[in-house]
DNA sequence: TCCTCATTTCAATGATTATTGAATTGTAGG
DNA sequence: CCTACAATTCAATAATCATTGAAATGAGGA
């Protein structure tokens, strides 16, 4: 992944709609939803939330198919691991073990509260 | 971690400077640097430098300690883990052996080339 | 204590970005 | 074919953010 890809993702995930649209489609999983549920999922205009849509979309964030008259979105699971992986790229050194410890916590898992915070268990 | 915050994290991560500054930070692990070095290294203004690492720090992607004359910024490895666990919180409505796949490559270690895509080894 | 150096603060400017409602595209069902 | 519906496009407005240089702060060494 290149820096600039990288950065439009991350101004795309910095907007309150667009988040909560990534995060309601990353909790759908690969099945998706309509552009129009997600409209109402976030409680946004139509012409609002398919200016957001094509901005995730254009960041890589998440991927949209036709499915008979509409157009549903899911997560691009791939292009949230790149995002992040390139965070994360090289981290301390080639030294992983220094922060692989506090980063392992972060790996897609079922949880109702993560507000309490996780011992990593490699 | 709540959305506000997790925002203000993906607004900081956004901007070319700040996000240089990141991953620079990553990369250099617990040991961190001085402002005046990540200046030099990402080739802005004194000025501008400490702009983005109150952003940064602000967001809770960095950290700074003061030692002698210098003040010391590291990345704050929790807040990442935290930022990334907000944003893949309940992936796949509690199935992550779905998605869990495509995310494990985004682990940190070491890597000098991330443009090849990796595969998924569980 | 005084002087030096590293960093931060401040105010002003220029440049992106979100939002809104109306109009348009395009897909399918009757 | 034509109507209805889902989604997108468009232009205009309002709001937020990065950058710059000068001035100020604050910690240490001599």
């Amino acid at each position: 992944m290149e820096e600039r890809q990288a950065r439009t993702a991350f101004a795309a995930l910095s907007q309150e709609t667009r988040l909560r649209i990534v995060r309601l489609l990353v909790q759908a999983g690969p099945e998706g939803m309509a552009a129009g549920a997600i409209a109402q999922a976030v409680e946004v205009s139509p012409s609002n939330v398919s200016f957001h849509l094509k901005d995730l979309e254009h960041a890589g964030m998440i991927v949209p198919r036709r499915e008979a008259r509409s157009i549903i979105y899911s997560a691009d699971f791939t292009g949230l691991r790149d995002l992040i992986a390139f965070l994360m790229k090289d981290c301390c050194a080639g030294h992983p073990e220094i922060c692989a410890p506090a980063l392992v916590a972060a790996q897609c898992r079922p949880s109702t509260n993560n507000t309490t915070r996780k011992k990593a268990h490699a």
